[in-house]
RNA sequence: GGCGAAGUGGCCGAGUGGUUAGGCAGAGGUCUGCAAAACCUUGUACAGCGGUUCGAGUCCGCUCUUCGCCUCCA
């Protein structure tokens, strides 16, 4: 079965195959690190997360980098404007550096929490300035970029193809109503820089052949994308406000200097939005993530991202998070039923050949045909919502499920809703039985408890038992009467 | 002005020519001492108007509406 990739160079789905057989190369935009990350960041990075993962269960080896962009841009023009992470260092009166690395580790604090698998190179761009200044000197030595009072900036008049990926090709035609400023120094008015001088005051600044200064905010995705996966990737990823003209620029002066491919495989996801608009750092609609968790559980966030497709929109609002986490919870009770039936035995033996099996071999078809489908997670949840109803259905009945369908039923839940969609709890956390998770003593008092429940209902004593389920549902413990004997497990804060 | 995306049942959200997406919420039922959970049943959905076709939510045209990019942004 063929994995097939949207490339939003071209705009359709197409077979994807690595440059080098076995081993995928991706690069995807990482944040600027000047405060906490928010649900768009989220949005992006778990998405681009199940990709890697699927490509890795698909069997490549998968080099994946993300950058963390820790020189300050500019904070309203490509050529004006205040340097977004010396604002901030000014705002809380401290370094530059000092807000790139607290929000640099606040990031991965927050991508940990939402089972983001880390890269397996995070390069920072004020970490690579040589590497960028090289790229720039080697622009300038093949004509496609020019010094000017100390800025220097890329032709795009050298470069044909600029614009190929958002479709802006005529640059002529694009100045009309464009909000750009005139600037005089500049050939053309869609040159874009390459190394700023530094004004006055400015905080994070770096000695280069043309002056002291920084580079252009385009240049250490190319520079470092280059360094570490080679002249040519397979896979770029980023955020669709970055396809112009963050990743035509990219384009451009990789293409130039290399005379090859940037990219085969262009992938952009799509935006959040709050009330239908997009949320964004600049306006001040953003959902900080922290502020987030301390209502949902991230694994919520997680999966009420994987429940619309990367290349949609997302709307965020509280009662569909909410149904989200309730079909989450239920998603992840029938694990835990199953893990729990897995390790009952019932007081009659039954005939295992009597007993009922699934047809988990059709949904393990759907499921990757979903997944291979341009990273279809919706879909692939669908298709676990339908083995999920199976299963209850299954163990609802007097028979009871057979063992190996109990295994193959756990190990299905296990590898896509664990390994690829990261969207179940271990069984550690899920199952409460003794000594498989660290609040044992709460399992045991647990365990006295619902003795002296069964007990009391044995004996009709309904008044009892209804208290102590009542009771222990105020302090957030549900219990539940099923085949297997009762079980307890605890609400969530909402 | 230019480039691009989208409008699906109460809500969220898949689906690109012909069989039920899925979830949440609602209704009825089974089970249960009662609940909860689970299961079963249940909903005149595809912005509007034309067109192509044996057949369109799915293709084409027009209209209306929304959103993104063209300035930092996941």
């Amino acid at each position: 079965m063929s994995l097939f990739i949207y490339n939003s160079l071209g705009r359709t789905k197409e077979i994807f195959e690595p440059l080098h057989p076995g081993i995928v190369t991706i690069y995807v935009c990482g944040p600027t690190v000047y405060g906490h990350a928010h649900l768009g960041h989220a949005k992006s990075y778990v998405s681009f997360d199940v990709v890697v993962r699927w490509l890795r269960h698909s069997g490549y080896r998968v080099k994946h980098v993300q950058n963390i962009t820790d020189v300050g841009h500019l904070t309203d023009d490509a050529d004006e404007g205040e340097d977004k992470i010396s604002k901030q260092a000014l705002l809380e009166k401290t370094d530059p550096m000092e807000i790139s690395q607290f929000y640099t580790r606040s990031f991965y604090e927050d991508m940990d929490r939402l089972d983001v698998q880390r890269a397996n190179i995070a390069p920072n761009a004020a970490g690579h300035i040589p590497e960028q200044i090289d790229l720039i000197e080697q622009l300038i030595k093949t004509g496609h970029a020019y010094a000017v009072n100390g800025n220097v900036y890329f032709s795009v008049e050298s470069f044909p193809e600029y614009g190929k990926l958002s479709g802006r090709t005529d640059q002529d035609a694009l100045q009309s109503g464009a909000r750009v400023e005139v600037r005089s120094e500049k050939r053309h008015l869609s040159d874009f820089a390459l190394w700023k001088k530094a004004e006055a005051g400015h905080l994070m600044k770096w000695s280069s052949p043309w002056s002291i200064g920084y580079p252009g905010w385009h240049l250490e995705c190319s520079a470092m994308s280059m360094k570490y996966l080679g002249e040519t990737i397979d896979i770029h990823g980023g955020g669709m406000e970055n396809k112009f003209p963050h990743h035509d620029c990219e384009i451009a002066q990789s293409e130039s200097v290399t005379g090859k491919p940037y990219v085969r495989f262009w992938m952009h996801n799509n935006m959040v939005t709050v009330n239908g608009v997009k949320m964004g750092k600049s306006l001040k609609n953003f959902i900080n993530l922290k502020d987030l968790f301390s209502i949902f559980e991230p694994m919520v966030i997680r999966f009420f991202i994987l429940q619309s497709h990367y290349r949609s929109q997302l709307d965020f609002s509280d009662v569909a998070i909410r149904a989200s986490q309730t079909g989450l919870e239920k998603l992840q009770e029938t694990y835990k039923r199953l893990a729990t039936v897995s390790t009952y035995s019932g007081s009659l033996p039954i005939d295992e050949s009597s007993k009922v099996t699934l047809q988990t071999r059709e949904f393990d078809k759907k499921i990757k045909e979903a997944l291979n489908d341009d990273f279809n997670t919706p879909v692939a949840i669908s298709v676990i919502f339908e083995f999920v109803k199976a299963i209850n259905s299954a163990l609802d009945r007097p028979e009871g499920l057979s063992i190996k369908a109990t295994e193959e039923a756990i190990a299905f839940f296990e590898t896509y809703a664990g390994a690829v969609l990261g969207i179940l709890k271990s069984r550690k956390e899920l199952v409460n039985k003794e000594g498989q998770y660290e609040g044992k003593i709460l399992d045991e008092v647990m365990n006295v408890l619902l003795n002296l429940r069964a007990e009391a209902r044995k004996n009709k004593d309904f008044a009892l038992s209804d208290k102590i389920r009542d009771q222990l549902l105020d302090t957030g413990i549900e219990i539940k009467d099923t085949k297997e004997g009762a079980s307890w497990s605890k609400k969530s804060a909402t």
